[in-house]
DNA sequence: CGATACACGGTTATCAGACAACCCTACAAG
DNA sequence: CTTGTAGGGTTGTCTGATAACCGTGTATCG
């Protein structure tokens, strides 16, 4: 099986010139508070009909990058006021990188494993156990394994109670892992599978058995560890 | 000076259909994988034209929520990999999110804090001391003190020389902020403007000396002293 | 019978032009 | 000096048309 190249095409157009804009913002070609071109002189500027623009300023919008104000243009937000938060794929390709995404889940899941051990209801530890079960079971780590993995971080977040919890640690276990897949691709001898379902069996049976601090520790190690097989050391607080 | 309520006209057509159509993916009226209507029948069912509809899909799949094939249709993502991360802030209005938003923030600040005792550099500590000098010059507080907090706590996130952290804590300190502000007004005595500079002078010395345990329980204090402030109360852990 | 090629309808992507809603400015009127 | 009004410029929305693309069915050929 040959992996080919997957070329691009020419692909939405309204993206690639939000992306344009976007980097002449970020490029500081536009500062804070100005005004951006016209949609029309956009439009002609870049060789495509008004409604391309249109999309390309809207998604801006969306991203919090600029204001637009009817009938009198669209301007550059204060860049410190983002609408959303963004992590693009392509930044986590670096080691570095990848480990400073660490660094920023790693407090968060320990404070999330403690949450859960304190308010995990039934229905969430049927959610872990089926995740942990999922992991025992996978015959193919790479594609079931990881999948039961990302269930039960999921679960894991749910158990807080806390839905901020639910949406930031989803958003970055679901990052982690897949720029893990693309970035950082390698065997999971079944030695290292077995270690590291153990790590999730130690988490989950402190959260069942109610103990915070003892399942902060064991999400404490089980990120070290898991970041160890990746080459990385993180700092130990 | 009599304050006016700010009332919201009919503001963007697209927007209120794309949170319309989001409802019903949330909602679970569409399921993950399905097909949403064609454009047409959108435009028609919602009584606007298809260039409303197409602005309103645009934004769903800029969040990650629809992905787009040209020549077939729209589908539902699944709901799980979201590409970005956005809090509405109306969901920061009842004082349980705000304590659920705080308990999230908490355990992100304190790490900020320890990192940056051990990674600040001159620049850094720079625009700390201009930030506290800021608090500490602020005739009103609710404009330039909170401004001025704000800017301390991004020189913070900036100081772990993490680029996450600084997008992550930017944005939910920015939030965290503006939900105070505008769900929670209330007025700020001399004396407890005197006590909250206090907590951030203690932060700042313990960053500048570089002593990381200190930073952080420094900033751990000052966070639940904050809360506790608005009457919210949390987990000590 | 099976497989390839091709035509067709449906859908999204893009274009073009027009009008509506709105804002800002300047100027006139009181 | 304040208020009313007209004008031009810009974004918001509408309408209709064309291009690019996909899936499916059908016909053709081996």
């Amino acid at each position: 099986m040959s992996s080919f190249q997957q070329l691009s095409r020419t692909e939405h157009l309204p993206k690639r010139i939000a992306e344009e804009i976007g980097r002449g913002i970020a490029g500081g070609r536009f500062a804070s508070g100005d005004k951006l071109p016209t949609e029309h002189i956009l439009a002609q500027t870049f060789g495509v009909s008004r409604s391309v623009v249109r999309e390309a300023i809207a998604q801006l919008r969306n991203e919090g990058m600029v204001e637009t104000r009817q009938g009198v243009g669209a301007f550059v937000t204060d860049p410190q006021r983002r609408a959303t938060i963004r992590v693009e794929q392509a930044s986590l390709a670096d080691p570095v990188s990848l480990r400073n995404f660490f660094q920023l889940r790693l407090p968060l899941e320990v404070e999330a494993a403690r949450l859960a051990a304190r308010h995990r209801t039934p229905a969430e530890i049927a959610a872990l156990d089926a995740a942990l079960d999922g992991m025992v079971q996978a015959r193919d780590w790479l594609d079931e394994g990881v999948k039961a993995d990302l269930a039960f971080h999921r679960a894991l977040a749910a158990a807080t109670q806390n839905e901020f919890y639910a949406i930031f640690l989803g958003y970055i276990a679901e990052k982690t892992s897949t720029s893990i897949n693309t970035s950082f691709p390698r065997e999971m001898g079944a030695e290292i599978v077995k270690v590291t379902i153990g790590e999730h069996a130690a988490i989950h049976g402190a959260v069942v058995a109610g103990d915070a601090p003892r399942a902060g520790e064991a999400m404490r190690q089980h990120l070290i560890n898991s970041a160890a097989r990746l080459g990385i050391t993180l700092e130990t607080s």
